[in-house]
DNA sequence: TGGATGTGATACGTTGACGTATCGCTACGA
DNA sequence: TCGTAGCGATACGTCAACGTATCACATCCA
């Protein structure tokens, strides 16, 4: 029998530590429903979403969904958690500047392509609906965008940028990728990342230059 | 009898300069069905729009929408295209600065509240998930940026702001209102507008007192 | 190998929304 | 004032998806 629903956390909870060699069919089936329903909320929808569409794309019973989420919410909700499981790339080597361009990049590229992207309308759209996906959306982008604002800060106290509310600069900087993937036809190009830094965060050497060149008669 | 669907254009526009005097219950229950219809996309999004809660909320039978319109995306659609018939700031007075911080404060302003700050959920999903819509908000994104990104070109032109390229500015500015709205939990405050302008677009007259004090020994 | 258990298929009752049709009622304007 | 035409209410058939139940079969692991 199956241990509980994805949901019933506080029941699940106490036995959690028996932890019993699961038969592997229960995480095969789990997997491969989570990716059919992120694609369908990509394609669908919040709205249209369906767990009989689901069932199809995942090659599974419809019954086997049930055995494994309660209901409908539950799936996307669990859906839109793993969606978020992604890679971050290196923030270690190199200048501020340098890391910065990296994880922006990282940004844009997941943008332009893959499954989170397809899902940026459906999630926003979830986030507008449900009280705890809102809850989660909100509580997740805030937690993305902190190395982003940390690193800003790093460089501006490093002198390698204008001084700028790092804040502001993150949500700049974020909002370019996002704004245009959401309002126009064609998503950032990752390749265009060094102007849309220098857009946002002219390096604190420009002014140094124009001040040195001021020097000279 | 009505004339014919909102949807089929080619067949009113052979007639449509022998203009009768329509009455005046026509224009009323389109008015009213049209409010109705935005408010529910406002708050049930695309996905969950359904005819009934329109004509339940409008206080109107629903033989009565379907009268005006063929089916339900043709009402969204319309709904949507009214959406945007926004009052323009002035953006005539003053320098670019000054017309530029009207321009940005009347759309954080027409973003933290209104019908329009609810429906953008809706909006961007029915955008993703239909043809025609997105090609219409698109063109209709493209359109609303103009004016924005002439005022920034202006503005850099006249030497009160640092060289920028205007397309990029623009979509920074825009895209952090619309950022905050969608991805964190309190929209960007219309009053932080200066702020905003300048992270994005240091005036050009900063350097130039950069300038002025390194020509002082 | 054999009992336990997850699985796919399928059928089922229920609900909610679609879009159509009908029918008196009422507001319009000639 | 009278006929026209839009209006609301309501009932209808259809369909799609929900979530439940059942059952033979396949897979696991002891």
């Amino acid at each position: 029998m199956l241990r509980a629903h994805a949901r019933d956390l506080s029941e699940t909870m106490r036995d959690a530590d028996i932890e019993k060699p699961a038969d592997p069919r229960i995480a095969r089936s789990r997997q491969v429903i989570l990716r059919a329903a992120l694609e369908e909320l990509g394609e669908a929808g919040y709205g249209a979403f369906t767990i009989e569409s689901v069932a199809a794309r995942a090659g599974v019973g419809k019954s086997t969904i049930y055995r494994h989420w309660p209901d409908k919410l539950a799936l996307v909700s669990d859906a839109f958690k793993t969606l978020h499981e992604v890679a971050a790339p290196d923030l270690v080597t190199g200048s501020p500047r340098e890391r910065l361009k990296r994880i922006l990049q990282h940004v844009a590229e997941t943008v332009v392509s893959s499954t989170f992207s397809a899902c940026i309308p459906a999630l926003i759209d979830a986030a507008e609906r449900d009280r705890d996906l809102r809850k989660f959306h909100h509580q997740f982008q805030r937690q993305a965008r902190k190395p982003l604002i940390r690193l800003i800060s790093d460089g501006v106290a490093a002198g390698e940028f204008a001084s700028v509310d790092p804040e502001l600069a993150a949500l700049a900087l974020l909002g370019v990728i996002f704004f245009r993937r959401l309002m126009t036809n064609a998503p950032f190009d990752p390749r265009r990342i060094d102007d849309l830094i220098d857009a946002v965060l002219p390096a604190a050497s420009r002014n140094a230059r124009l001040l040195l060149a001021a020097r000279q008669p």
